[in-house]
RNA sequence: GGGCGCUUAGCUCAGCUGGUUCAGAGCGUCUGCCUUACAAGCAGAGGGUCGGGGGUUCGAAUCCCUCAGCGCCCACCA
């Protein structure tokens, strides 16, 4: 047949992925092989693929599919996550282009609007990974809100509420005024942000200021201070005033009192009065506190209990009141006596311009702070907000999932995020885990009283006012379980037999999406609902996860926590913390710059296996990847070099009586070579660096230096078994082979593809496919391979045959000096010592001659006039010329090396002559001292004698 | 404000617990080749006083200190 010399991807790749589906070649039983477990970090149900997602999939399959060769039994299990934030925002959003609004469906309709959205968007994504190639056991395919996930959910819920884990609590949490829900704190990202701090005037109620200091002590207060000097009065034609820096000033219709701290001087007069809100008119009183930064600002703090929370703080130490000025949706509430209605972001600005056209703002002067965003919409910026919600106490969690990072059973690479881990959790707060959304699971705890203002309606939105009177916890009546029924058995338990199915009112809120992901290694394989089965004890704990260091808090502490709880035992063993995927010039990828190519294009530009050793090219283990589209390409050329390595082979005819000697296959290898012919001998090689090679990459594998195992396979077929191998057997062109060396070549070419199948699947299974007869159904993705372990008589002969290689590179680097052609046979010239080097060996010789395109190797004592010498080591050869050679240039050439040798001799001479060396070195060291020494002195030798030749 | 990490060839990176002529790889660059497997290729070549300074040592890219530059994470200073 006749074959292109373009390999094309496409084609191959489509009938490939087809055939390992058909044959359910990525399908995983528990049976008596050792199990290899990954289970994806489950992309959002609606998303689409980006270039994050290529590489942390094609690590995943890499690994997957070694395992598999290393004959493991490789189970990835696939899925998604329902992502509540994100999706039902997508779904808000399609609703309103439809002219719908959310407030306007019952939750049962808002959701029968979601799944349509996920079963039409949903697993795109799922199918763009298998052009990928990902070779994921489709058939566990599993989504968070799946029945089996949601039970497991709730089943966890229920349970860590009964062991006083779970509970109930009025907090300052992180509101996301679009999404119209809290968030954790891990959700909320802070930014540094160019914003004004605005100095506002609070005059004094009474017309006199303080005297004298007097006040009462906070808990945070020390001792009181007399009267101290360096007191600063603000007085203007109004009368006297106060001045707070804030950069919030549209906060103020919530501020109920003024702060300072007892110790500052310049602030002693305000003690114990009482101010006026600007604008506002409302008269608040100036409290004491250490809290307040004497150096910032004026050292006066407006306090602003519902909105801050520092000042929730205050606000609770000295009994402030509360007023909640914004609604959900971030607008003024009428619980402001002003601009009720107005965006909170408008209303800044309108009331910055309302106090300075009152004359109550001093000054504005810019400023950089911090701004917390909703790490789901990150242009919403985050309102502090308090509110009941639930959560989780993570004392426990912490506690129990520190030690086996701490202790390395559980290990992360790079091993750098420990640290990262470790602060985290030594540092952990209470896990806010509900969520005011419809799109997750629901809480499955039941109220049975009727509605009490809630902070989160849209229906009651602003009514609640809050006086923080203790907590609210007594006053309400509830109950956690797994259902309706046992809510009621459980409530009328609880509190009394008179209540009924019809009083019970299950909670509106849904759970963080996280609380289902955390469960992932667990549920995935039922082991929530079905503790001991046998899945969950075959499969877990899992081997390897494969995630960015961004979701480290989010997801991994929390897997390891879940595990730690429900199993007893760590979710995975490794960890491989991926980098993050930036354009050449180092910038992250983001659909703004535009510099994010799309995967699926780039899989039909260069295939998939083009792309993905593009990827890895590109990904140095725990480094930041800098993609370029050249790395593809690149993959796609190694790709169209295995093609055409497969081209000549495959085009080979043998000679059925062949001249490979039968004892070279029988002898066990020595080291030396003796009776070898020059194939046996090529062979042999071939098979001790493909070994040591091996040895190699397996390591690389252990230690997650993908990119760098990638690297040697890539080498060993490019360099030794395409530049080196194929060339030393290869029979002239229309030739024929023998056939043994034909056998052993195709078992190479077998074992190169084994190799290499974890990076690049799809043409290594073409091609496995073509060497040798298969039966349908075969594949090399399952084929077990193994090789033999290096020997010292593999690492002597891989020696030799470097040796060899220079002589031939030496030979043609002449050619190429001189511009002589390839095809003009040569003669080359054994000086010397160099008689006992590999020339002489017979099977060695005739390749050199054959790679170098020699007619015949002769021996000299010394070098002789009209040729050109090269070192190798320090064996001399040389190879005649004639009258091209260039006497000056050679001259001078040798001349500054013999110059540079000298130095480096006189370098050695001066340690050898150091006592302290001598004594202090291991023995070895000094002797490879001396043995420097002496080769340097043999090639000036060498070089001395050139320059007689040269006349 | 704390913590972590990085700085080696034009680019991206190896170089582990100091000592194999250790200063490396890939890509890029330059030169010569359309040599019947492959021009998506082959052959050859050039390129770095290992961020600066100091120290420990017989010996430092490697260990310690310090300075400079960059990056990431955490933190309630309005």
């Amino acid at each position: 047949m006749e074959l292109a010399t373009k390999y094309s991807p496409a084609e191959v790749e489509a009938k490939w992925y087809e055939y390992w589906t058909k044959h359910k070649l990525f399908a995983s039983k528990p049976d008596g092989r050792e199990p290899y477990t990954i289970v994806i970090p489950p992309p959002n149900v609606t998303g689409v693929l980006h270039m994050g997602h290529m590489l942390n999939n094609t690590i995943q399959d890499i690994l997957i599919r070694k395992a598999r060769l290393d004959g493991k039994n490789a189970c990835w299990v696939p899925g998604t996550d329902h992502a509540s934030i994100a999706t039902e925002a997508k779904v808000v959003n399609r609703l309103a282009e439809q002219g719908i609004k959310k407030r306007d469906l019952t939750r049962e309709e808002f959701l029968k609007h979601a799944w349509a959205w996920t079963e039409e968007h949903g697993g795109i994504i799922l199918k763009q990974l298998r052009k990928l190639g990902a070779s994921c056991d489709w058939d566990r395919t599993a989504f968070t809100m799946d029945e089996k996930r949601s039970e497991s959910v709730l089943r966890v819920f229920c349970d860590l509420y009964d062991k006083g884990l779970i509970y109930r609590g009025l907090r300052m949490v992180n509101w996301d005024p679009k999404a119209q829900t809290v968030l954790s704190t891990e959700e909320v990202i802070y930014r540094d942000e160019k914003s004004k701090l605005y100095y506002l005037k609070y005059y004094l109620a009474s017309p006199q200021p303080s005297p004298k200091g007097k006040g009462e002590n906070s808990p945070f207060l020390q001792e009181g201070t007399g009267e101290a000097e360096g007191c600063i009065i603000h007085k203007d034609a109004k009368g006297y005033y106060a001045v707070v820096a804030t950069t919030r000033p549209e906060t103020i219709m919530g501020d109920t009192a003024m702060c300072i701290n007892p110790k500052d001087p310049k602030n002693q007069w305000l003690r114990g009065q009482k101010v006026i809100v600007p604008l506002v008119g409302r008269v608040i009183p100036v409290i004491e506190d250490r809290y307040v930064d004497i150096e910032f600002g004026t050292g006066c703090l407006k306090v602003t209990p519902a909105h801050d929370v520092n000042d929730y703080q205050l606000g609770k130490t000295h009994n402030l009141e509360t007023i909640d000025i914004f609604n959900p949706d971030g607008t003024i509430s009428e619980q402001s006596p002003l601009y009720v209605g107005m965006d909170r972001m408008e209303c800044r600005k309108q009331i910055v311009k309302d106090l300075e056209a009152a004359g109550l703002l001093e000054k504005a002067e810019d400023y950089e702070n911090k701004v917390g965003y909703s790490e789901r919409n990150q242009d919403t910026a985050v309102e502090p907000r308090l509110c009941k919600q639930w959560f989780l106490s993570m004392k426990h969690m912490a506690d129990i999932a520190l030690p086996p990072v701490l202790e390395g059973k559980l290990k992360f690479h790079p091993t750098k995020y420990v640290t990262t881990y470790r602060n985290w959790l030594e540092n952990i707060q209470d896990w806010c885990i509900s969520r005011q959304l419809w799109w997750g699971h629901r809480i499955p705890a039941y109220f049975i009283d009727p509605p009490q203002p809630s902070l989160k309606g849209r229906e009651n939105s602003g009514q609640e006012v809050s006086p923080l009177r203790g907590d609210l916890e007594g006053s309400e009546r509830f109950v956690v379980a797994l259902t309706p029924e046992e809510a009621l058995a459980k409530a009328q338990e609880k509190y009394g037999k008179d209540i009924t199915m019809d009083m019970l009112r299950r909670d509106e809120d849904a759970l963080d999406t996280w609380f289902s992901s955390w469960l992932w290694p667990i549920s995935l394989f039922d082991g929530i609902n079905n503790p001991g089965n046998e899945e969950i004890k075959y499969y877990y704990p899992t081997s390897d996860l494969v995630t960015g260091p961004d979701i480290i808090f989010f997801w991994v502490a929390r897997m390891i926590m879940a595990g730690e709880e429900y199993m007893g035992d760590i979710p995975f063993h490794n960890v491989y913390f991926t980098g993050i995927v930036r354009d050449k010039l180092g910038r992250k990828m983001s659909k703004s710059l535009g510099n994010s190519p799309d995967p699926l294009e780039l899989i039909d530009k260069y295939g998939a296996d083009g792309v993905r050793m593009g990827m890895m090219l590109a990904a140095p283990a725990g480094n930041d990847i800098l993609y370029d589209d050249a790395l593809c390409a690149q993959g796609l050329a190694f790709c169209n070099k295995m093609w055409n390595a497969f081209r000549l082979v495959k085009g080979w005819k043998t000679l059925s009586d062949s001249p490979l000697k039968e004892e070279d296959n029988k002898s066990p290898f020595k080291g030396d070579l003796e009776g070898l012919s020059p194939n046996s001998a090529a062979i042999r090689w071939m098979q001790a660096k493909l070994n040591a090679t091996y040895a190699e990459i397996n390591d690389l594998y252990s230690k997650y230096r993908l990119n760098e195992a990638l690297m040697a396979a890539f080498k060993l077929f490019t360099d030794e078994f395409s530049g080196w191998f194929l060339e030393m057997i290869k029979p002239a062109y229309q030739a024929p082979i023998d056939a043994k060396t034909l056998a052993a070549t195709l078992d190479i070419f077998d074992q190169l593809l084994h190799i290499i199948h974890p990076f690049m699947p799809f043409i290594t299974e073409e091609l496995w496919q073509h060497i040798a007869e298969r039966k349908e159904g075969e594949s090399l993705m399952v084929s077990v391979f193994k090789t033999a372990e290096p020997t010292a008589e593999d690492a002597a002969l891989i020696a030799k045959v470097e040796e060899m290689k220079q002589i031939v590179s030496g030979v043609r680097a002449v050619r190429q000096s001189k511009n002589i052609s390839p095809r003009e046979p040569l003669t080359l010239q054994v000086i010397g010592a160099a008689q006992k080097g590999v020339t002489s060996i017979p099977a060695l010789a005739d390749i050199i001659k054959k790679l170098a395109g020699l007619s015949q190797i002769e021996t000299v004592g010394e070098k002789v006039e009209g040729t050109q010498a090269f070192l190798v080591g320090t064996d001399e050869y040389a190879v005649p010329i004639g009258n091209l050679i260039d006497t000056e240039a050679e001259r001078e050439k040798a001349e500054t090396e013999i110059k540079r040798l000298q130095g480096f001799m006189a370098g050695i001479e001066k340690k050898l002559q150091n006592e302290r060396f001598v004594q202090n070195a291991p023995q070895q060291v000094v002797e490879l001292e001396r043995k420097k020494l002496a080769d340097a002195q043999s090639k000036i030798a060498a070089l001395e004698a050139t320059l007689k030749t040269l006349g």
